[in-house]
RNA sequence: GCUCAUGUAGCUCAGUCGGUAGAGCACCUCCUUGGUAAGGAGGAGGUCACCGGUUCAAAUCCGGUCAUGAGCUCCA
């Protein structure tokens, strides 16, 4: 009988019988079958050394995929899990997968595992990987595998398998002493695995319940080689220096204070200097957009919450009422009350929609203390808010044009990945089945017409509509939500909002609640780590710092700082009596985009010695031709 | 909120076995006036997060509280 594989070139090889993957990956290459950490046959995932006996399409992956790297890590977390039973025989074992970088393991102890802990483990790791012990891959009916666990005393893995449907096949993996309960694949041996490191431990609910038991994770990462492994090390390391924490202490851009209160963010000149650039812009591309700006109290009565809702479905997250005249009043953590009771002030014809209110809306939310981090989780922050109250008709051009007006906005901060979400309607919703449809329905159209590619979640969105998220990535590759287009079939209806329509009768409008930097806290948080600090020239504090040599030229250097100012560049001048490596030295740690140095020379001739952040001299020039290039930036 | 770790000068960090507080940078004063990433000398600066306990004696040991960090859980 002969087999035959098809590649996914379509090419086609030939074997007389049955044969593992592993010698058809040999055939191709022996470079594929050393490399290959599974195989895809028919489109499900096998060990490599699994025997193929009849037809099939083979896709052989390597760690290059994404599934091959999640088997490699897979694969290590077993590894890992070995070497624990190993050195503390009285661990239980529950779960571990890889993850998007590496890999983790839960165990159950009472204690955490310390640095050096940690240490010995990877230790017996190497052992384990000079052994070279195949992953040995058993079927068994699920009695067995509830026997087998349970005699060794493995309770998580009898939990586990207690969901399993009763007729499956269950598989488990063995490598030399130790057993795991996996659907696999797996590496063929431990010996594939050549660097590896365990990053840090931390507690972890049991199945990510925070009413069941903490137990104890080992988080760890592993490469094909050493070389790759030290890159990613490495990277972590450079993503540790552009923590906008660090960075924003080095350029003294905000603080929290421990007296002020967690969570609260205090703006210092500089931050506030950049937040006022980021704002500045923002409102000038909304009026742009035909937004009407808008303000709004930070407090409103009890009754207004009431209305809205919040007060029912929000309340854990708002802080306790203050009391004034016997009234309960709530600060905000939502526009949303606001911005409709302006629209209610006023009757509203169709012809005046849509409607756009926009407004940098500071809002107070209660957030546990310990999800709190930096800018990015702060318990009082400034939304970009804005409701586009409009008609049904209108709903898909409004999106299309929110979507293109988001995009264009982040990219001007220099912005140029970005993950689309698309979140549909959830199990416990409001509004009727047909306007879900038909504002899913345009969420998608409008997505589809600029060919973007996005990602569904099923029944993600909020109770009261479908969305549309778009998130940027920071420095450790963290996804951080900025914009977010909502659907409300909830508040239009219970502040009784209308228009007049055509027909002179009262029609409901459609509202869209909107924010396209999200947080303006979390937004200056990650243009900070995007930019690792070096703001593009437009939202430097300070552009130039002139620097005159020696005292001498001090008074030059104040002419020349007087005609930048004029000019509307943002400079400063240091006229301390240091040496000028001393003070360029200074303006480079602060980032500062340029430098004005002024000598002798240059007060004796009218010029100026340009020098760039991170580039160097830029050489002598006249003040108009430095100027010039100040605006190319 | 939970697990673990951490909290010493404005910043980064030392501080041994429990014996009364240290460095570098920054800051202030003086000297130095210099050509593209740190010139020199001196000075000031601390309720060792906070509260309590043990002790003749606590930055140090113990307990509690607060905050921060890494995660879990939750979200802009």
């Amino acid at each position: 009988m002969s087999i035959k594989v098809t590649l996914p070139d379509g090419s086609e090889k030939h074997f007389p019988g049955s044969i593992s993957a592993y010698d058809v990956a040999k055939d191709i290459s022996p470079r594929l079958a050393d490399a290959a950490v599974c195989a895809e046959l028919d489109g499900k995932l096998y060990d490599i050394n699994t025997i193929i006996d009849h037809d099939v399409k083979a896709v052989f992956h390597t760690f290059s995929s994404a599934i091959g790297k999640e088997v490699y890590w897979h694969s290590t977390s077993h590894l890992m899990a070995q070497a624990v039973k190993q050195l503390f025989p009285d661990v239980l074992v529950t779960i571990g997968p890889a993850i998007d970088s590496g890999f983790y393991y839960d165990f159950d102890r009472d204690t955490n595992f310390t640095d050096e802990e940690l240490v010995s483990i990877e230790n017996k790791m190497k052992e384990l990987v000079k052994a070279d012990l195949p992953y040995l891959r058993t079927e068994l009916s699920k009695q067995e595998a509830s026997d087998l666990f349970a005699k060794m005393g493995e309770t998580y893995k009898a939990e586990l398998l207690a969901v399993i449907p009763d007729g499956d096949i269950i598989s488990i993996y063995q490598q030399g002493d130790f057993v795991d309960l996996c659907r696999g694949p797996h590496l063929p041996s431990t010996g594939k695995i050549k660097a590896f490191k365990l990053l840090k431990s931390s507690g972890a609910y049991w199945r990510g319940d925070e009413k069941n038991k903490m137990l104890k994770r080992i988080y760890g990462i592993s490469y094909p080689s050493n070389k790759e492994l030290n890159e990613y090390l490495l990277f972590l390391e450079e993503a540790k220096k552009r923590d906008h924490r660090k960075i924003a202490k080095d350029l003294d851009l905000f603080s929290i204070n421990d007296e002020v209160g967690p969570g609260l963010v205090l703006w210092h000149p500089n931050g506030a200097m950049i937040r006022h650039l980021v704002e500045a812009y923002w409102k000038e591309e909304h009026i742009r957009k035909g937004y009407k700006l808008v303000y709004t109290p930070h407090v409103g009565r009890a009754n207004l919450w009431e209305t809205s809702g919040h007060l029912g479905f929000y309340k854990d997250s708002m802080y306790a009422p203050m009391d004034i005249e016997g009234q309960d009043y709530y600060i905000k953590p939502m526009n949303c009350p606001f911005h409709l009771s302006i629209y209610n002030a006023n009757l509203h014809s169709y012809r005046e929609l849509p409607i756009k209110l926009a407004e940098l809306g500071t809002v107070y939310r209660y957030e546990r203390s310990g999800v709190l981090h930096g800018l990015m989780r702060v318990r009082g922050f400034t939304q970009d808010d804005a409701h586009i109250i409009c008609t049904p008709d209108q709903l898909n051009e409004e999106v299309e044009k929110l979507i293109t007006f988001s995009l264009n906005m982040l990219s001007h901060f220099g912005f140029e990945k970005f993950k689309i979400y698309l979140s549909t309607k959830p199990e416990k919703s409001v509004g009727e089945e047909e306007d879900w449809d038909k504002a899913t329905a345009s969420l998608r159209l409008a997505m589809d017409a600029q060919n973007l590619e996005y990602d569904v979640d099923y029944g993600g969105g909020a109770f009261y509509g479908p969305k549309i998220d778009i998130k940027i990535k920071d420095a450790l590759g963290r996804e951080w939500q900025c914009t977010t287009i909502q659907f409300d079939f909830n508040l239009p209806t219970r502040f009784d909002m209308t228009y007049v329509g055509a027909d002179n009768a009262p029609h409901r409008p459609y509202v869209i609640h909107r924010a396209v930097l999200g947080s303006i806290e979390r937004f200056f948080g990650t243009l900070i780590e995007y930019h690792s600090g070096n703001l593009p020239m437009w939202l430097c504090p300070t552009q130039i710092m002139v620097l005159p040599i020696t005292d001498a030229q001090i008074e030059y250097a104040n002419e020349i700082n007087e005609r930048l100012l004029l000019l509307g560049l943002r400079s400063e001048i240091d006229k301390r009596s240091e040496k000028i490596g001393y003070k360029i030295r200074e303006a480079e740690l602060k980032k500062i985009p340029f430098m004005c140095i002024v000598g002798k020379k240059e007060a004796e001739n009218g010029q100026v010695a340009l020098r760039q952040h991170t580039v160097g001299d830029l050489g002598v020039m006249s003040f108009d031709e430095a100027v010039l290039k100040l605006n190319e930036e």
